[in-house]
DNA sequence: GCGATAATAT
DNA sequence: CATATTATCG
């Protein structure tokens, strides 16, 4: 529709190790009447960001990097930033844009980006303030001034949810009920712990070691892991139900999922974004981390500026409340 | 259905 | 023996 009535000012970060593309894309956002701020080394961003996560609306990233896996860089900041990122890349097939959305990405931008996509992006600005409300957006006159309040934009679950370290879950004992519950935030961390560890090699322990949060159980982790491979299961093979067995094309990948690296996430829901949840789907660990095979567990935690220090949400008795949209939804 | 725990397996 | 995986419990 108009065109003049995207907000201006909205303060966006670029990360892209081609300095002749930041420069592309930080004359293209400024066009846009964008504030740009851009780094062509993930560290460097990243440790800018823990300087600045109150003066950034959103982040736009490319996932290609020479060292660096652009599905930690989004994993590392969308559980720790509540910063809506934005993904882009040369290579836009479905898959690969399956890999990005379902881990936290807000959209998922292919090179060469133009600006007319670049336009909308703050939409997902408001999205993520708005949360669960999404009113009609009459996309007036109303989007003018953003509420750069600092402490606007993160606030998805601060009630008496989750309390935690800038999105991250860092202990858990604070309220200690009886029973952990599972947040989005920590199952974020969960799936993090696991996509960088193989697929194979994604134990309990090694995975626990990854997610770093203070009086998380290894059984814990294992109970979860269970039914996380269990929901997978479900979910990668779909014929199951009473129809037709499904005779012809795929090869039946009768392999297991830890066997070697399944990939390809044929059917799937992801997922549904404002109301509460995202994770209904996941895509398989099988990740193109520089080396290849060997993990990488003791730099994983790059950065991170110090040690933290937070609580989280034991449920006592009430469990038959409205949690759990984790990986289920019911029919 | 969820997460904890017991029972097995490696 | 320690830890991973599966089964069962509450």
């Amino acid at each position: 529709m108009d065109q003049e009535l995207w907000p201006s000012g909205l303060r966006v970060l670029v990360i892209d190790n081609n300095s002749s593309y930041l420069s592309v894309m930080e004359e293209l956002l400024i066009k846009c009447s964008y504030k740009v701020t851009t780094y062509n080394n993930v560290r460097e961003a990243m440790s800018f960001l823990y300087g600045n996560k109150q003066t950034v609306d959103l982040i736009i990233c490319d996932v290609c990097f020479p060292t660096e896996d652009g599905l930690l860089i989004l994993q590392e900041v969308t559980s720790k930033f509540d910063i809506p990122t934005v993904v882009m890349s040369s290579n836009g097939d479905t898959s690969t844009v399956m890999k990005y959305i379902t881990n936290g990405a807000s959209d998922f931008l292919i090179k060469p980006v133009r600006i007319e996509e670049l336009k909308n992006i703050w939409q997902h600005v408001f999205r993520k303030q708005i949360g669960v409300e999404h009113r009609k957006c009459n996309s007036s006159q109303q989007v003018d001034q953003l509420s750069y309040g600092t402490t606007g934009i993160t606030e998805a679950t601060m009630d008496s949810e989750i309390r935690e370290n800038n999105g991250t879950v860092t202990d858990i004992r604070d309220l200690r009920k009886s029973r952990l519950s599972w947040t989005i935030q920590l199952h974020r961390q969960f799936i993090a712990a696991v996509n960088s560890l193989g697929a194979d090699k994604a134990v309990p322990k090694k995975i626990l070691e990854i997610m770093k949060v203070k009086h998380l159980t290894r059984e814990q982790v294992a109970s979860h892991l269970q039914k996380y491979r269990l929901h997978l299961r479900n979910s990668t093979q779909t014929l199951h139900k009473g129809g037709a067995p499904s005779s012809s094309s795929h090869p039946n990948n009768e392999s297991s999922i830890l066997g070697t690296q399944v990939n390809s996430p044929p059917n799937s829901l992801y997922f549904d974004q404002d109301g509460c949840m995202e994770i209904t789907d996941y895509s398989l660990p099988k990740d193109d981390i520089s080396s290849g095979s060997d993990c990488m567990l003791g730099e994983l935690n790059s950065y991170s500026p110090e040690c933290f220090q937070d609580d989280f949400r034991w449920d006592s008795e009430k469990q038959g409340s409205e949690t759990t949209y984790l990986w289920n939804f019911e029919a």
